[in-house]
RNA sequence: GGGCUCGUAGCUCAGUUGGUUAGAGCGCACGCCUGAUAAGCGUGAGGUCGGAAGUUCGACUCUUCCCGGGCCCA
């Protein structure tokens, strides 16, 4: 037999045939789809094709328009648009509305140093107007790169915070936190720039090594407390009375903030002592933290002899509200208590003396102890760095970073300077001015989580705890976390003092009485949302408020000032379920909110808090979290370690699909690790997938499904096995789809390409497919199943394969739904008629038996006695139990299972065995099984009965 | 330092309320097929479940501590 034989054999079999490349081309074909949908306005017809369903609204937290998009967005995004076409595919009308934060000091600063020198010249509107241009920049960008990824959404018409629309939504919830007498006015230390006179955040310090003073100065303990300590035993009651002084020692570095020293913190846990000594003809008996004292006798030069320590030590906790004396200010200059001890658990051994000099006006964690301790935020300096009237005289109007010397030498003329020297340390710089940072209070705005608000009258903070109950949070520790912000969170503070943003609109007069209301702010929506934030420093007041607003008494329009505050950006994006989602006529709580799980600070807190002051309650009903990206180690991904992977390189390398595809495969609730072996791995997943459609499209394409299907009840028991497996897949799908678990989805959908579609099924029907008639009731059979898996396998893979998807529902011939996208078709559902669960334990028993003849075969073709499996006879010596099975579902049906040529049964007593020899028939040449029947034909001397029916 | 959280084969994931030799797919190795062919099939080797201690008749599953990550704070 020549080969030229074998091909006209060749000829006359049904081989696959198909016009779906097994060559993906992602990254050609994926653009191509994209143009075509736009052109088609897929998302606009998306809607069309569900107006009037239920509604599902997963509403977008907005990412920050500035640089391109990562990895983060890239999880994100995909999520969400997992969640917005399965949804659509069930039945509901599911929007996505794109949304980006656009106002903020990123963008200013950026803004700044494109300018350079010329900033300085510049003026605020014009600043403002730049830094629209470069956020609207970047939203084109990202917006690019977002539909890049397959991504379907009203594009077109994005929310940006920076619009008017927008702008009046959140004042218009500002207006009613304002109503509800949540919103107040508060002194707080921020980072100052005297070169400047000017808040700075963050971002704005430059941090630089300086040399500072480093002084240890004793803070004389007032009577009554040195009573105390001497109950407490730490002091001797001789010492009390001779003629030591008893003191607490502080350290400093910034000399000239004991102005402002209201207390001194200690660690409660920590032990302290009291050290004795004279220095330049004073006795001191000093307190300080046990695990300093070397680090202090080191400082103070003190010479073995020269001092004594305490043998009694106490702790922190126990100093507590022990009373001192201000070393220079004789009179405690604000109307609350000061010049007390406070604990505070950031006070460390590291440097100082434990106890730490707390000037609540002046550093952060001071602020905080000062809140806790209900002392004043006191801070006696000007904006250009003077100290205002209330220091001693000797202080007055002296620049605060020139009075070093001064405060040492006042010090020490009073004998409390134990020890001073430099130290060299990292300290903030103005990034403008250069000149060092200074910290600050300055009057901000608050919104108050401890006041009781009406109707309720309760906190925002109680609300808040209330509410999170209310909410599914997925995963469920994502509750936990945010109530632990939640108790912990101070006041918010929402005003800053920059140009990009929304101005907080509050008019003051000479008087400097603040003009809020729910009333004035609502007046002011008014105007910002026809014509933009910007009319805040164009308009006058009458302008802005409207020529009939009523001004309360007090005020008049000829003495108003407008301040130049904005809101915190937070402020902003947490109004949008109320500026995107309820103006869009969502019902709110919305059903969805899908980010980062930093976002537990951020959004989701940040949305809570306003949704539950202006309407009191909760804007989700569903808050879902993701992780973040990590290398392959696990560790985070950044440009500087080099382990950062660039999205973008990743689209361009492998296209759109294989990324959505690793998105779905990783569990994204936990951290998901990342780089470009990892996400090219999946490659080999994508391929499997499609060679199984494609396998699946080629056997069907002579199958019109209105013509040549088969009924269930007519089919081949494999058939009605692939279609049972099918049901399981849809059923598991299903779930997985409805929990967000969408690796599970992966996982299905892969295995059951992998093993019951390639591994079994496909395999097994290739004789059936190939060699039988081609309308033959055997291949309509199968071909009524293929078609029925190609059809809700592309259903079910499509949220995550978009453009594949479509690409398989563009090539199937005969399509099940009469729809131009796949993206409209619906969802599979269950066949309830087909019950899986019941024929399972026959199939499992079955398909173990395969395994042992597929095992048993191992050994021959190890020996070279067989090739493939058709050349194959095997005997199963089984038992009672397994000969029934295989009797029942037809022998010649289990041989074709096995893909061998013959099967015997021999039954026997004993455990299952399983013994295969080359069969001692000839070969067909067409079917290539070797079976009794070839060369029974004279005709056909090389084939069997069956190809020989075939072929006439 | 605090809150939350994660750590099962090379990779991605399963492992119900603690209970037989810890599973799957991929990858890898070896072999087969050459009528899914830059495809397809089979077989096999890989974990003692981050580490330690404890509770228990018995723990990957419970407790404590430690190590190593992540997010958010300080």
């Amino acid at each position: 037999m020549s080969d030229k034989d074998n091909k006209s054999y060749r000829d006359t079999l049904c081989l696959p045939k198909t016009s779906f490349a097994m060559k993906a081309n992602l990254t050609q074909r994926e653009p191509q789809l994209r143009k075509e949908w736009a052109k088609n306005n897929i998302y606009a017809k998306t809607r069309q094709a569900r107006q009037g369903a239920p509604l599902y609204t997963l509403h977008d937290g907005p990412p920050y328009a500035n640089g391109d998009i990562h990895m983060g967005h890239v999880i994100n995004k995909v999520l969400k648009d997992f969640v917005i076409k399965y949804k659509t595919m069930t039945g509901f009308d599911a929007p996505y509305i794109p949304g980006w934060d656009c106002h903020g000091l990123p963008i200013e600063a950026k803004v700044f140093t494109e300018l350079g020198e010329k900033a300085k010249e510049i003026d605020k509107l014009e600043i403002r107007n730049l830094c629209k241009k470069y956020a609207s920049k970047y939203v084109k960008l990202q917006s690019k790169q977002f539909q890049e990824l397959g991504i379907f959404g009203d594009f077109e018409n994005p929310y940006l915070t920076f619009t008017p629309r927008y702008e009046a939504g959140i004042l218009e919830v500002f207006a009613e936190l304002v109503g509800k007498g949540l919103v107040r006015k508060q002194l707080k230390p921020i980072h100052w720039s005297i070169g400047c006179e000017t808040a700075l955040a963050e971002a704005e310090l430059e941090y630089k090594d300086i040399s500072s003073p480093s002084i240890f100065v004793n803070f004389p303990i007032a009577k009554e407390s040195i009573e105390k300590l001497v109950e407490l035993g730490l002091i001797e009651r001789q010492a009390a009375s001779d003629k030591s002084r008893i003191c607490f020692m502080v350290w400093t570095t910034t000399p000239w903030t004991l102005a402002a020293n209201l207390a001194v913190a200690v660690h409660p846990n920590l032990e302290y002592k009291t050290i004795s000594c004279e220095k330049n003809g004073d006795k001191f008996i000093s307190i300080l933290c046990a695990e300093r004292l070397e680090a202090v006798i080191a400082a103070g030069e003190l010479k073995e002899g020269q001092y004594t320590v305490s043998d009694k030590s106490v702790k922190g906790s126990a100093l507590e509200g022990l009373r001192y004396l201000h070393p220079f200010v004789e009179n405690n200059p604000t109307d609350k208590d000061a010049y007390m001890v406070v604990c505070a658990q950031y006070v460390t051994t590291e440097d100082g003396t434990g106890l730490v000099h707390t000037a609540p006006g002046h550093g952060a964690e001071d602020y905080i102890t000062g809140q806790q301790y209900e002392l004043a935020t006191y801070s006696p300096v000007l904006s250009n760095g003077c100290y205002d009237d209330t220091v001693p005289d000797w202080l007055r109007g002296r620049n605060v970073l020139e009075v070093d010397t001064l405060v040492n030498d006042n010090l020490q003329k009073k004998g409390l300077l134990f020890a001073q020297a430099a130290i060299t340390h990292s300290y903030p710089h103005c990034w403008r001015s250069k000149g060092p940072v200074i910290f600050r209070a300055t009057e901000q705005w608050f919104v108050s989580v401890d006041k009781e608000l009406p109707p309720a009258g309760k906190t925002l903070r109680e609300l808040a705890m209330e509410s999170t109950g209310k909410v599914r949070w997925i995963p469920a520790w994502g509750q936990k976390r945010i109530e632990g912000m939640l108790e912990s969170r101070p006041d918010w503070c929402i005003s800053r003092q920059r140009s990009w943003g929304l101005p907080i609109p509050v008019f003051v007069n000479s008087k400097g009485d603040a003009l809020l209301t729910k009333e004035s702010v609502l007046a002011v929506a008014k105007s910002v949302g026809e014509k933009g934030s910007n009319c805040w420093f164009t308009d006058s007041p009458r302008q802005l408020l409207g020529e009939d607003f009523e001004l309360p008494a007090g005020f008049s329009f000829d003495d108003l000032q407008k301040e130049e505050n904005i809101f915190d950006v937070w402020f902003e994006s947490g109004c949008s379920w109320y500026s995107v989602a309820h103006k869009a006529g969502w019902p709110v709580p919305v059903d969805l909110y899908l980010e980062g799980s930093d976002q537990h600070r951020g959004w989701f807190q940040l949305s809570l808090l306003p949704a539950l002051g202006a309407i009191g309650k909760a804007p989700f009903k569903n808050v879902l979290t993701h992780g973040f990206t990590v290398d392959e180690k696990g560790m985070k991904q950044s440009k500087s370690l080099g382990n950062y992977v660039n999205a973008q390189d990743e689209v361009a390398k492998y296209g759109a699909d294989i990324l959505r595809l690793w998105v779905a495969s990783v569990n994204y609730q936990e951290d998901v690790r990342c780089n470009d072996e990892l996400i090219g791995r999946i490659q080999d997943a994508y391929r499997k997938i499609r060679n199984t459609l494609r396998y699946l499209l080629g056997n069907i394409d002579d199958f019109d499904p209105n013509k040549n299907s088969v009924a269930y009840n007519d089919m081949f028991e494999i058939d009605k096995w692939a279609l049972q497996q099918l049901q399981k897949l849809i059923a598991g799908v299903t779930d997985a789809y409805e929990n967000f678990v969408f690796h599970r989805v992966f996982t299905l959908i892969h295995n059951f390409c992998t093993i019951e579609m390639s591994s079994i099924y496909m395999d097994v029907l290739k004789d059936r497919m190939y060699c039988d008639p081609a309308d033959s009731l055997s291949r309509r059979s199968a071909q009524t199943v293929m078609y029925k898996i190609v059809d809700c396998l592309v259903r079910m893979f499509a949220p995550i394969l978009v453009h594949t998807a479509e690409e398989t529902w563009s090539v199937m011939k005969f399509k099940s739904a009469d729809e131009d996208s796949i993206h409209f078709a619906e969802m599979p559902k269950v066949d309830d008629s087909i019950n899986w669960q019941q024929e399972e334990p026959k199939w499992q028993k079955l398909m173990e038996l395969r395994d042992k003849v597929l095992l048993a075969l191992e050994p021959l073709r190890k020996d070279k006695i067989i090739g493939s499996n058709q050349e194959s006879s095997v005997t199963i010596h089984c038992d009672a139990d397994a000969a029934a099975v295989i009797k029942n579902f037809g022998l010649e049906n289990f041989t074709a299972l096995c893909i061998v040529s013959e099967i015997k049964l021999e039954e026997s007593t004993t455990e299952t065995k399983v013994t295969a020899e080359k069969s001692s028939y000839q070969k067909c040449q067409r079917c290539w099984n070797y079976w009794p029947t070839v060369g029974t034909n004279n005709e056909y001397p090389d084939l069997c009965e069956r190809c020989v029916s075939v072929i006439r």
